[in-house]
DNA sequence: CAACTGTGCTATTACAATTAGCACAGTTAT
DNA sequence: ATAACTGTGCTAATTGTAATAGCACAGTTG
């Protein structure tokens, strides 16, 4: 389980740490049930407090993407496979896009963006 | 010059008057040597402090947007057109598409949502 | 009981966003 | 020159968020 984390960024370590458990989840490589790391295991692994850990433990418990019991750990959330985490992406990026248009952007434009984004993919 | 604000957004006020601004330039509404309204004016129409209005004024005129000359007013910048503007939009759809892309989202997905955003639009 | 797990506080530090007020400087017209 | 505009540049106070720190409590497992 290997997280890169920037401490230089502007975007709040915790949401980092949430960024890439989705990412894991949405990818596929860890599945419902998967236990997570301790928050004390991560404390120390990723040099962050363990408040900040559990911050993004505790979202991703109101989002209903992991579940955690006391004395035994955090586990990936059955019903918070792939949809939710996809679901809630697709939502920022269409704000994204939506922002891009009243600025002006064309529809081609962002066709050949998203284009260049997956080139190499066997997707239609 | 109508602005509509919200209050009660995350996103500060200062934001919101930039991007209302940059979308009136890609969208063509005004054009380059256009005067804005002055801070003061801005600031009592929209019942902000003229520190939040001069905020969002310094940010452009950083990005090269709008210049501002003392005495006189401030103005759309002349290299700022349509180009700067959506560039600047479209790099933030970049991310959110790559972020979802990362998060497991199907190229086909994002093409169906790009759809839904500029349906009823004369393009290609 | 020991050694793990998560939970729930409170306090502190740092920074960002916003408002407020004031003084200063350039421009324009009377 | 003065009035009435324009933008500029500060400093201060307030509020909220991010992050760290420390501590106590509770559930689980061997």
């Amino acid at each position: 389980m290997n997280f890169f984390l920037d401490f230089h960024s502007r975007t709040p370590i915790y949401e980092q740490i949430k960024e890439q458990i989705t990412s894991l989840i949405g990818q596929g490589v860890i599945k419902a049930d998967d236990q997570l790391p301790s928050l004390r295991q991560l404390s120390s692994e990723l040099s962050v407090n363990i408040n900040t850990i559990k911050r993004a433990f505790s979202d991703l418990e109101s989002q209903g993407i992991i579940y955690s019991v006391a004395g035994k750990g955090s586990f990936i959330s059955g019903n918070a496979h792939r949809g939710v985490i996809v679901d809630d992406a697709l939502e920022e990026a269409k704000s994204a896009i939506s922002k891009a248009k009243s600025m002006g952007a064309e529809k081609s434009e962002i066709i050949i963006m998203v284009n260049s984004i997956y080139e190499g993919d066997e997707n239609t």
